[in-house]
DNA sequence: ATGTGACTTTTAGTCCGTA
DNA sequence: TTACGGACTAAAAGTCACA
């Protein structure tokens, strides 16, 4: 496995799931909007570290748990 | 320490003065701009996932090892 | 509640200098 | 060998209408 994007994206997609968030609601709290968010869980954008590191607060994750 | 820009600028000149690199040629090894390099090494960037992932391969790391 | 394409605006990222 | 600035170009950030 060796696209981040995509590996970025699961993992993202897998946290807020497991707290039962709607990419909606962790759009809203991570300041991003809806769709660029989906696009970042699908693996199609190249988030910058500080996109990265918004989502992973909202999450109330750290930023290694994005890319693990 | 919340600022991560700093973090991972911090990181890659760690472990490039590590393996005795120059900005110059880690800059090479991971094709991006020389000045480039330096503005993220000073934490004055903020880089895009694809970057930070080609210069964790450049200096022969994992991605983890650049937001330890 | 999410996926997608076609956008516009902002910034990442390059290339040229100088010190 | 590195820092920094300015002027540029490529790509990320961010929005929208529709499925």
């Amino acid at each position: 496995m060796e696209d981040w994007r995509k590996r970025v994206g699961e993992n993202v997609r897998r946290l807020r799931l497991a707290r039962g968030l709607s990419q909606e609601r962790l759009a809203f709290d991570s300041k991003i909007d809806l769709t660029y968010l989906g696009g970042i869980e699908r693996g199609r954008r190249n988030p910058s570290l500080m996109v990265m590191v918004r989502i992973a607060d909202a999450l109330g994750e750290d930023l290694k748990a994005l890319i693990a």
